[in-house]
RNA sequence: GGCGCCAUCGUCUAGAGGCCCAGGACGCCGCCCUUUCAAGGCGGAGAUCGCGGGUUCGAAUCCCGCUGGCGCUACCA
């Protein structure tokens, strides 16, 4: 038998990493087994419902590397792939257990619902269904009222009164409940539309799903869902509650906490691969000292027994850690063909396009190692593209020169002069001349090149001195130094 | 209120009775390298394995109780 999984998320609103995670899981578990990652839209909130949001779920998968084999827009065998398109089937499934008598056609209004549950609430009973409609009278009774105002019934689930139900996780092991607590769930809204409880099962059925994947916080309805596979006939598939993402407070990941969105994360400059490495190692390891793993390595070794039951908290730092690993592995090409791109988004509109890729070939070697994050880039390298640079008097001076401004103003006319003098443009004889002018007159080194840089670079944080001065060549180093000089 | 899930360094985790007075990683702190910042190297602090009982020659690992955190309790998923 081949897996098939499914991501099956409902389009209201930006994919959340929480959710996405969800994904990469049934990714790599259909991978490992050489089986099938479906993609089906559970659109049956029609409150909710977001219709941008469908390609937006597409986007993210495909950006972090999820490549599905159906749904969404690639079709496939059991489609459509969308639970809106599927009403019919939802209805017989409903048909076929009113008629088994597993399921009754509710009348009750949702006005009446409110009302049972606040009086439950007011005698601290637990708040549930009433079951009035679950027999002949009282359902016609309800009916009478509906009618005369108007409303459609929903179809409930026969929840049997007593005994247990049992499932037995892939992840938690064997999980029981007891029947009594479980009241008669809604399969049917009134407007047609199924509740999941229903709309997953006759989908998972029909588009032969071997193994579901989901957050822990559905254990409770899980026995619910027994249920309706057992009513319909339905052999239950692997189930696996997947351990929850929190944020640094232990709650659920919001927007308080930070960047949710896949979106955010490619916003700021992490790479698909850290996020898909970061993300794999939530909930789930490989060993007890890997934590830089290919997708490749994800795939051979992924499987569900490793995947851990508690819930865990989003570390940020640690995914920023990552991204730099990656950004310092990534092939050469790849770089500079990264870095143009950010480098186009981020440079003033003052610096011609299209940008000069020979140039990023040159600078990315110096920058590379001090990237965490893809949107730092511009900030590292700005000055290697601009025609003059706007350091601050303050920045200039730093600690060494701030009370002897005419100190730093001479050194820079020697520096000028020094590389003036300078054979061959190139860092070796750059810094060997300015280590000599620091010698002679008796300065630090330090502080002479920090000195030259903020002037080269109108930052006090740079690539190294040298090898940035090389790219920036002589002429420009020149005006600047002299630019600076003035400035004093 | 009811029902349920979870519980190892701040965080992610390894650990499936002796290899553990608990290993790795992020973060943090030092030192080295060094023209800034990183990267890198080396070292360090950091977990009475939530608590209390058992079982056992021996428990982070098994059992029971407790506590805490979280979740569900909709004609949302």
């Amino acid at each position: 038998m081949t897996v098939r999984t499914r991501y099956a998320p409902s389009p209201t609103g930006v994919p959340h990493v929480g959710n996405i995670r969800t994904a990469l899981f049934d990714y790599l578990l259909a991978r490992h087994f050489g089986g099938q990652f479906i993609v089906r839209i559970e659109d049956t909130d029609r409150q909710r419902y977001v219709p941008e949001s469908v390609a937006g779920i597409a986007e993210s998968l495909r950006w972090l590397g999820l490549e599905w084999d159906e749904g969404l827009d690639k079709g496939g065998p059991y489609g459509p792939y969308v639970q809106s398109e599927r009403l019919t089937a939802y209805r017989a499934a409903a048909d076929r257990l009113l008629a088994q008598g597993d399921a009754y056609a509710c009348w009750c209004s949702a006005q009446r619902l409110e009302e049972v549950r606040a009086e439950q609430a007011r005698r601290k009973q637990p708040p549930r269904y009433d079951r009035r409609c679950r027999d002949a009278a009282g359902s016609a009774a309800a009916r009478r009222e509906a009618e005369a105002e108007g409303h459609s019934p929903v179809v409930r689930f026969k929840t049997p009164l007593e005994g247990t139900v049992s499932l037995d996780d892939a992840i938690h092991g064997p999980l029981t409940f007891d029947l009594s607590t479980i009241d008669d769930f809604v399969l049917l809204k009134s407007d047609g539309f199924p509740v999941y409880a229903l709309a997953y099962i006759v989908d998972d059925e029909a588009m032969r799903i071997t193994h579901v994947l989901r957050g822990d916080e559905w254990i409770p309805s899980a026995p619910r869902h027994v249920l309706v596979y057992r009513a319909l006939g339905v052999e239950i598939p692997v189930i696996a509650h997947l351990p929850r993402i929190l944020g640094p407070d232990g709650a659920k990941l919001s927007k308080r906490h930070g960047a949710t969105s896949v979106f955010e994360y490619r916003e700021q400059g992490y790479l698909p691969d850290a996020l898909f490495n970061f993300l794999g190692l939530i909930g789930w390891s490989l060993d007890d000292k890997t934590d830089i793993i290919s997708r490749e390595q994800f795939i051979e070794r992924f499987t569900l027994d490793r995947v851990v039951k508690s819930p865990a908290v989003f570390n940020v730092d640690k995914l920023t850690w990552m991204n730099g690993v990656y950004i310092r592995e990534m092939p050469e090409a790849r770089l500079v063909e990264t870095f143009t791109e950010w480098l186009d988004r981020g440079l003033p509109s003052s610096v011609a396009r299209p940008l000069d890729r020979a140039l990023v070939g040159r600078i990315a070697p110096l920058v590379r190692e001090r990237v965490k994050l893809l949107s730092e880039v511009t900030g590292y390298c700005d000055f290697f593209f601009m025609d003059a640079v706007s350091p601050s008097a303050d920045d200039l001076l730093g600690n060494a020169f701030a009370s002897k401004p005419a100190d730093a103003k001479a050194a820079l006319e020697r520096a000028t002069d020094a590389l003036e003098a300078v054979g061959a443009w190139t860092h070796d004889e750059i810094e060997v001349a300015l280590r000599a002018l620091g010698a002679q007159s008796g300065m630090k080194a330090g502080d002479l090149f920090s000195l030259v840089r903020v002037a080269v670079t109108g930052r006090r944080v740079t690539p190294p001195l040298f090898e940035s001065m090389e790219i920036v060549g002589r002429e420009r180093c020149i005006g600047r130094l002299r630019a600076a000089a003035a400035l004093l």
